[in-house]
DNA sequence: TTCATTCTGAGAATAAATCTCATTCTCAAT
DNA sequence: ATTGAGAATGAGATTTATTCTCAGAATGAA
């Protein structure tokens, strides 16, 4: 439990926009796990703890996340956006199995580095980095 | 003008399946650019050139390209798939800019080779890669 | 309280991608 | 050349993630 609520709140004032409870609690879902997810996710696990927000409410919000630099949009699967929160978590990579969906988080400052000096010699200011590979994981080889 | 017929063809037939006239018309319009596209765009470059298919097809033709390995999917941009031509076509990461939509193409062995390590590392089996970076291009910085 | 503004939920609208199905094509076997 | 089985196509219906609309509720400063 970090801090989020706090950058959140900075980040609202500074757009005039206000913390409200809808909000906090999509906030919240969203930094309950350190797995990816999508809209459909955080809105059965706001309902299962009681809660109630509108689809139209986390589909309001999740801008408003991404934009403070709370979460990044990551990946698409199953014709969804997934996403997966940035604040308090390191940079890292994806290598996603085709197979059986599973996603292994590496880092690699390495990648960066490269990309930085890619990026320096076409004057390109970088924002998000997005890294990753395809291919078929340990257990879904045999 | 390569020889993507030849390996489509094969492909095709490998799998029991023909290569009609759509199929053809959709290929060549794939591979009429170098530029990324989506389906939109090669139903409107068919239709230019006096031909016809229906959307249906292509979007029926496609799976199969990628399956030949012919193209990819590539980015996503204004909420719609977008695939590129990988055959005869070097590898190459994308530097995207977040104004202007401008996409810079830069070839990187070295990014290659260190994904190619933390996979062995994983005993993870690449497919394909996935690099790129979103940020401002040179001349939306001013 | 008043008043202007922001938020919210419900449902309608949008649109990319998929599916259905009746018809047409292909091609190997006769 | 004819036939027949399977494959392919186009038109339109369907699905469904995402966005939009709008009427009412919450907010907060004056
Ligand atoms: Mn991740
Ligand atoms: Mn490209
Ligand atoms: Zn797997
Ligand atoms: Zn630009």
């Amino acid at each position: 439990m970090g801090n989020e609520n706090l950058v959140f709140e900075k980040y609202l004032q500074s757009k005039g926009l206000k913390l409200t409870q809808p909000r906090k609690i999509i906030l919240n879902a969203a930094f309950a796990t350190h797995e990816h997810f999508d809209v459909d996710g955080l809105y059965d696990q706001i309902r299962k703890k009681q809660k109630d927000v509108s689809r139209a409410t986390i589909y309001r919000t999740i801008p408003l996340l991404v934009e403070a630099g709370l979460i990044k949009q990551s990946l698409r699967c199953l014709a969804k956006d997934h996403y997966e929160h940035i604040y308090g978590h390191g940079r890292h990579l994806h290598l996603i199995c085709e197979k059986c969906g599973k996603i292994i988080e590496v880092e690699s400052k390495e990648t960066e580095n490269i990309l930085n000096k890619l990026a320096k010699k076409h004057n390109f200011n970088i924002k998000e980095f997005n890294v990753g590979a395809k291919g078929i994981c340990n257990k879904c080889q045999k």
